[in-house]
DNA sequence: ATGGTCGCGTAGCGA
């Protein structure tokens, strides 16, 4: 069977609820991970997408953060925030068992923090959050199943994921210490479902809303799904919805969507 | 042009 997993980073839920429910009647993804719900787990519209067909996982966080898996199938939580965080309360971590019909598939919904500005506290949270993404995807890893780890990475691969490489060379989503981060974080053995189905260049999935970027394309591609080697094998399709960016009253980000005969 | 836009929550921070 062929199954969607989708990730999205909406920027608030509850501003964004229309928008949502109205991309997933069109796109009825069968998993769906959601950033930036920026709503406690008791605040999310939960009877919105139960009414759509979907079973709902939340970690929520008031103003800020806030992740969410929902799924067709029965959703088993398996872990809720990274371990080792000393004290971190950021809700940025999902981890759930997807009881799909063929087989169980692992997802987990990301939100990687910002980092921004660099040097600093934040852009030194970024980085030991990213070493704890490490730690844990091994043991994920280990477990040899169907895995797609999917989210808001704030990560910008390469000079051809960005519009302008020399803009952004400071920013903490560029700055080759992350880059780094994020390189290691591949090569334990995660796939890159954007680069399996064929990549290429200038493929942006965020576009910020000041100075007209959408308008000028002035684009960044920092939302990605990762496979463990069972999932990449399954791999049939990816697809960035940049429709989504010219609507009204659009996400800063648009849904990115993998496609996976499980 | 040394800003520019959203969302939250109702000032100023985070992105």
């Amino acid at each position: 069977m062929t199954i969607t997993i989708a990730a999205w980073n909406v920027n608030s839920i509850k501003a964004r609820l229309e928008r949502t429910l109205e991309w997933v009647r069109e796109a009825r993804p069968d998993v769906l991970c959601l950033q930036e719900l920026k709503c406690e787990e008791a605040a999310f519209p939960r009877e919105a997408f139960e009414d759509e067909g979907y079973n709902v996982a939340v970690d929520g966080q008031k103003t800020y953060n806030g992740v969410a898996v929902l799924s067709k199938f029965p959703i088993e939580e398996t872990l809720r925030g990274l371990p080792g965080g000393d004290g971190d309360d950021h809700a940025r971590y999902l981890e759930a068992v997807i009881a799909a019909p063929s087989r169980p598939i692992r997802v987990v919904s990301v939100y990687m923090p910002n980092g921004n500005p660099a040097p600093g506290p934040k852009y030194d949270y970024k980085l030991s959050w990213m070493d704890r993404l490490i730690t844990r995807t091994r043991e994920l890893l280990d477990y040899e199943e169907v895995l797609a780890i999917a989210g808001d990475y704030n990560i910008i691969p390469t000079a051809d994921d960005v519009h302008d490489p020399a803009a952004w060379a400071d920013d903490a989503l560029f700055r080759p210490e992350s880059r780094a981060k994020y390189r290691a974080l591949l090569n334990l053995g995660l796939t890159p479902a954007f680069e399996q189905s064929g990549g290429g260049a200038h493929q942006y999935t965020f576009w910020d809303y000041q100075a007209g970027a959408w308008q000028r394309n002035n684009g960044i591609r920092i939302d990605h799904i990762l496979l463990s080697p069972e999932g990449a094998d399954r791999l049939r399709g990816f697809t960035i919805h940049k429709d989504e960016r010219a609507k009204e009253k659009p996400s800063d980000h648009v849904p990115v969507v993998a496609e996976l005969d499980v």
